[in-house]
This record gives C-alpha cells, structure tokens and sequence, in this order.
DNA sequence: CAGGATCCGTTCTGATACTG
DNA sequence: CAGTATCAGAACGGATCCTG
C-alpha cells in the first residue's frame, strides 16, 4: 500500500533502529538472556521459566529471534518431540550489551526502591 | 482484571525486561542516541532529524524518556515557545550500550550486503 | 514553536482449543 | 512435547486539525 523504505532515509545511524528491531520485542531479551544463563534451553523449559509469555508469543518470538539467526533451533525427530535452542554466535555478541543493560536495570530498581521507602 | 505481577517471579533477573521497556520504545534508541550525538536538541530539532516520527509519537516517546528519568526537559517561557532536551545522567549511562549496539548492528548489516550481492 | 486532541486503521498480545 | 489455528481485545502508530 505505502512505502515503508523511508524509516531511515540514507546514511544515518540506523543501525541503533536496525538493532532495536531485532532484540527489542517484548520477550526477546530476556528469552536471549536465559538462553546465556542455561546455554541450552528445550521449548518447555523456556516455557517454564517465563511464565507469563503465552505458547503462541513464545513460539513467534523464537521464530523471529531463528530468523535473525541469533539463536538455533534443533529439531529431534522422536516422540515425544524435543527441540533445543541455543544463541548462535551472533547472539552470544550481544550478551556481554545484555549483561551492561541488566546491572543498569538493577541499578534502577535498587534505587527505585529506595525511594519507595 | 488480572494480576500483573508475574512478570518476573521473585528474584530473577527482570532487570534485563526493566530495561527494555525503558529503552524498548519504536524511537528511543534513536532519540537517545540523537540526544548523545548532539548533547541537546530542541524540539523541532529532534523532528527534523527524524522525520519518519510524527509529533503525536515524537512527544509521547519524549514524555516517556523523561518519566523514566532518561533524558531532561527545559522549557523556556517565552514567545515563541522554546524546549530543549538533554540526557539525565541516568540516560548518558545508557550511552556505551547503545554505541554497543550500534557497532553490532552496523556490522550485521554490512553482512547482509555482502550476501545480498 | 511546541505541542494537544481526535479519529482510526494496523499491529501486537493474549485466551482458548486443537494436533502430530 | 512442542507447537498450530482462530478469534478478539488492547496497544501502537499515523494523519489531520487545533492552540497557547
């Protein structure tokens, strides 16, 4: 219908808009984070663990996460079905960044709660 | 309705989702970023220097960034009305990962050109 | 100049039910 | 177990017009 390549007109600095894009879904920090964490993670443990995100959002997020190839899903064709993911190389780049935003997120949560009390 | 709470249980690592929805936002990367580029715009600047933002956004995104105590609001009381907007300190800790993810986004783009070709 | 207010379509999320 | 499908509501984003 419209145009949509005008986001960014030419040279400028939308790589920060480029990267925001791929990690800055609702979930997906925090999925990339656990995936550090534990290394490797199967779909129910994923699920387990956020247990606030629905099968649908999950499945979805880890489809674009795929797509983006920061992270790699491995299918095990048996029954009961099992599939694995893990952070691809790409994605291990942006732990050390996560890791830099969570002290921050800590940061302000301790003094948030400070000045609750 | 419902509770909200269950974001993150008890203890974990939330911070990495506190985070994100404080610099989650379609347009704050780039604002911030712009904001660091440029150690203070005004209004009118800002929009300028993305014009794929409208004024709707543009101060919505703006009063969410100073809510959350990112970026700095002085307004002069004069005619013609005069804003300027600058990073808290809070906002110029956020520097360093946004240059972060700016260098990788950069860098994957470029991947992709070569592929494309 | 720096917005505020409306209207409205699109996109995103969630709840629920179902499947290989 | 690891999803898929469907539907509806909520949130987001944009266009347009208005104001101190």
């Amino acid at each position: 219908m419209k145009k949509k390549e005008k986001t960014c007109p030419e040279e400028t600095t939308c790589s920060v808009d480029y990267a925001f894009k791929r990690i800055g879904g609702k979930y997906k920090g925090r999925i990339l984070w656990y995936l550090h964490e534990h290394s490797i993670l199967r779909y129910g443990e994923l699920s387990r663990t956020m247990p606030d995100i629905t099968t649908k959002m999950l499945t979805q997020t880890l489809r674009e996460l795929e797509a983006d190839n920061l992270i790699q899903r491995k299918v095990y064709h048996e029954v009961p079905p099992k599939v694995e993911y893990t952070l691809t190389e790409v994605g291990q780049e942006l732990i050390p960044f996560i890791q830099y935003l969570k002290d921050w997120g800590d940061k302000q949560i301790e003094k948030e709660q400070v000045k609750t009390i």
